[in-house]
DNA sequence: CGCCTTTGACCTGCGC
DNA sequence: GCGCAGGTCAAAGGCG
């Protein structure tokens, strides 16, 4: 399972219902809010990056003792198992987890009313522009100035972008065409991971081509799906400007074939392994240490070829030494999709959420900050 | 032999 | 139309 959350261009953040089941009903882990602080060009004001990752308990501390400043909230997900999600999103349970919905209250009972349900179904409407008056207001209240109506109308465009981004994954067995949209017409899905999320991937990747990125140190890696001839699926593989430990995942186009159980092959897949850093895998980028655990709960074991690849790149992108200014912008105009999964694994966070969080950390975030923005970026790799 | 990565060349979308 | 930047192709060579 991946333990991440995607986050959803348009200043919101899905994940993978799976991912959050497993995990709730695992051991301890924590759905940690934290922010970076970036510099724009124009001013000296400092924007705040919203990040937002699933990690185990013991790696969270870790972190949080190096970069307290940076974290603003945190939930413990076993502990607010019964409580906030089964809450929010009863219907990705049983009936009888359903039932539990009317006893659950606090803090989290109001950070989540304002998003639930919103899963891509289509049984299920969308709560805005009908959400209860009272959340309206608070949006309203929170969002600077917005007018109601344009608050409406964000939200309407937001359910709109999220239906279509509902749309299109059911017809598998439909072999897609030579894409012949235009390209910011392809559906999208943009997912952020750890290095263990980058080695849980199930579906095998064939690495076709690899440029730079003009803003970013980090070359862009691309990969099309290599299970089946005539797959149309793709995906890109980026190291977060941010955050040199979170990798940006960005899926276009749909399997044409169901997932597979193993690999293909494993030739070549230790190219270079042993030239670039013969040692364990582990990244380690100044204060941080990402280690791609065989004992992670995420680790797929079925996974070898994918698993040994991606460790070779992230082997080979924390190598890079460069000290840069760079400049990176999300699309945040973009409909996602995340294709290889079904329409209706999706639990989807809406702005509301950080509107939400903001009163949990007792940060004042705007809403065009969560986006990945400039950032002096320290040269961390010498 | 089949599948992999690497990498320069080529194609394409898009803004000016 | 031009140029830039992103995306893809395909040849070369490695690995099991």
């Amino acid at each position: 399972m991946l333990p991440i959350i995607h986050t959803y261009i348009n200043s919101s953040i899905t994940y993978k219902k799976e991912s959050a089941i497993n995990l709730l009903s695992s051991s301890s882990y924590y759905l940690h809010f934290s922010s970076r602080k970036s510099l724009t060009n124009q001013s000296s004001m400092a924007d705040w990056a919203l990040q937002a990752m699933i990690k185990p308990n013991h790696e969270y501390h870790h972190d949080h003792h190096h970069h307290e400043d940076q974290a603003f909230g945190s939930i413990d997900i076993k502990k607010e198992y019964d409580q906030a999600l089964l809450f929010c999103y009863p219907h990705l349970f049983d009936q009888e987890i359903t039932n539990t919905r009317g006893v659950v209250g606090g803090e989290l009972d109001q950070l989540y009313k304002p998003f639930y349900p919103s899963l891509c179904d289509d049984n299920i409407e969308f709560p805005p522009p009908s959400l209860p008056p009272n959340d309206l207001q608070a949006i309203h209240h929170n969002h600077h100035h917005h007018g109601f109506d344009q608050e409406v109308q964000q939200h309407q465009d937001q359910e709109k972008n999220i239906k279509i981004l509902c749309g299109s994954t059911s017809n598998t067995s439909q072999v897609a065409p030579k894409l012949k949209k235009r390209k910011n017409q392809q559906k999208r899905v943009v997912v952020q991971v750890t290095a263990d999320g980058l080695s849980s991937d199930p579906w095998a990747w064939r690495k076709y081509g690899q440029k730079p990125i003009k803003g970013s140190i980090y070359p862009r890696s691309y990969y099309r799906c290599s299970s089946s001839k005539g797959c149309m699926a793709r995906r890109q593989v980026e190291q977060s400007c941010t955050d040199p430990s979170i990798y940006i995942l960005t899926y276009t186009a749909d399997h044409n074939h169901a997932q597979p159980t193993r690999r293909n092959s494993l030739a070549g897949i230790t190219r270079n392994r042993f030239k670039i850093a013969p040692k364990s895998p582990t990244i380690s980028d100044g204060g941080k240490t990402v280690t791609i655990s065989k004992d992670s709960p995420f680790h797929s074991p079925t996974t070898p070829s994918v698993s040994s690849s991606i460790e070779d790149e992230v082997l080979q992108q924390s190598n890079i030494k460069q000290e840069t200014t760079f400049y990176n912008k999300f699309d945040d105009q973009e409909h996602t999709m995340m294709n290889g999964f079904n329409d209706d694994d999706f639990m989807i966070f809406r702005d509301d959420f950080f509107e939400d969080l903001e009163d949990l950390g007792g940060f004042k975030m705007d809403s065009s900050s969560y986006n990945c923005s400039n950032q002096q970026f320290p040269n961390v790799f010498s």
